[in-house]
This record gives C-alpha cells, sequence and structure tokens, in this order.
DNA sequence: TAGATATTCACCCAAATGGATGAATATCCT
DNA sequence: AGGATATTCATCCATTTGGGTGAATATCTA
C-alpha cells in the first residue's frame, strides 16, 4: 500500500474529466494557464484550481517566466499508476486462468514429486 | 473523451485506499460483504457503501446466494484505464524525445520536399 | 416460530470538491 | 507613472464524500 506514495493524489486528480482534458493538452506542448483555460466554458480561477490538484500530484510542472506560468506533464507519477493496475490486473488474470487453482489443487492432493 | 466512457467512474473508484485495497482482497477470491469489510476498522456499512462504488464502476460483480452478496473483480474497467494512461504516456514520451519538435522545426523553416 | 446472521436503507455530520466572483499581486508595455 | 495582462488569493455556495448510527429486510437455523 506504502509501495505506491501518491497513487492517491495521482487518481484523484486524474478522476476527472477537465483535469484529462487538460493533459491531454500538454502532451502537445507547455501552456500557459490562459492557454490550458480557453478551449473550457468556466472560469480562469477554476481552472487554475484544477491545475494546483494536477501540480500537487506532480503530475504537471510548473516553470515561471515573468508573468506566464508555463505547464509541463509530468510522466512519472502516470508510470507509477499503470503499475499498480498492471499489478492488479496480472493478478486478477491469474486468478482467472485457474492457475492457482489448479496449483493448490495439486498441493491439496500431495504430489509426490515436485 | 467520450472514447472512454466510465473512465470517470473507475478512476474515482480507485482514487481511494479502502477501495484499491478492496480490489487487491478480491484477487485471492471472492469474497462476501462481511469477509471484506472485516480487515478495516471502519464500519460494516462503510464498507458496503464502498461496495456499491467499485460497483458503479463495473470494478466489482455480485452474486447473490440467499442472505449472502458475493462480490468478483471484474477487469475490463482496469483495462480501460490502463489504455487510457498508456496512450497519454506514448504522447508525452513522444514529447520528450523531442520528435515533435524536430518535426516541426522543419516544417517551420518551410522545407521544400515533403 | 423465534432468534441469529448478512446486508441494505435512511438519516446525520464534517470535510472536501468544483464552480463562481471580486480583489490583490506581479509583470509587461507605452 | 499608468494601464493592460497573467495569475493567484479570499470568499461564497451547492453538492459529494466518507464516516457514523439505528432501523428495516431477508435468510438461515434451532
Amino acid at each position: 500500500m506504502d509501495e505506491y506514495p501518491g497513487l492517491d493524489a495521482t487518481l484523484t486528480a486524474l478522476a476527472d474529466p477537465t483535469r484529462r482534458e487538460i493533459l491531454a493538452r500538454l502532451a502537445a506542448g507547455d501552456a500557459r494557464v490562459t492557454d490550458l483555460a480557453a478551449p473550457f466554458p468556466i472560469s480562469l480561477n477554476s481552472v487554475s484550481k484544477h491545475i494546483r490538484v494536477l501540480e500537487r500530484a506532480d503530475l504537471v510542472r510548473r516553470r515561471r517566466q515573468g508573468r506566464e506560468h508555463f505547464l509541463a506533464a509530468n510522466p512519472e507519477p502516470l508510470e507509477a499508476a499503470a503499475r499498480w493496475i498492471g499489478e492488479q490486473r496480472a493478478l486478477w488474470a491469474w486468478r482467472l486462468e485457474g492457475l492457482d487453482q489448479i496449483l493448490s489443487e495439486e498441493s491439496r492432493l500431495g504430489r509426490r514429486d515436485p
């Protein structure tokens, strides 16, 4: 559980369509707060808040240049999240394929040659 | 964006440590509400609510058997989430490798042979 | 039938969330 | 200096969330 620090913040940040769109937009290149806010029907302030949530999760990094703040996507938390999900999927797949049942069946039967 | 229906519910459900533990527990096999609740310091009712959130995201499925409700993990939403994350990572990696900058640099310079 | 067990339903509550607005701050430009 | 621009800060508000409790419902069992 503590194997994945920050996973909470990461998934919370990703669990909002506006924030996911912001991240997608940043794939096209760094952008200022105003640029990021432009496509959305909500206020600039609200977008500013969303960005702060993304920053808290370290999904975006901020670089100030005069009065402009440039945001850049940081892939690391995304990779951690992908790892956690992959781990779960592997465990579930294992079960679904019935391999563990077969193995425990074998040990239950007490096979002599290991 | 609508390419990933349910992603909101999926990520929201995953963005809670209790719910992630419940999912992890289900990798070991189907379990009843009471079984799932046992390890947690919170009330059975609260766990029941968490399970409902997981159900809403279709991350778990319920099979009633008399008074007992057996929960099972469903990997599909997790796979969709993994796909979205993978897509983002690919886009960002593309940028970080600088390939798009090189390409846009080329077009900015107006190369004659396309 | 009566009691125990498994689960949800109906509320209550404090804290967080996503939105808004208006004012403050900092920087740029003339 | 003074105005425009970029961004955040401070509030406010309605809704959601994660927790709790007590009562209802359904099922099993003695």
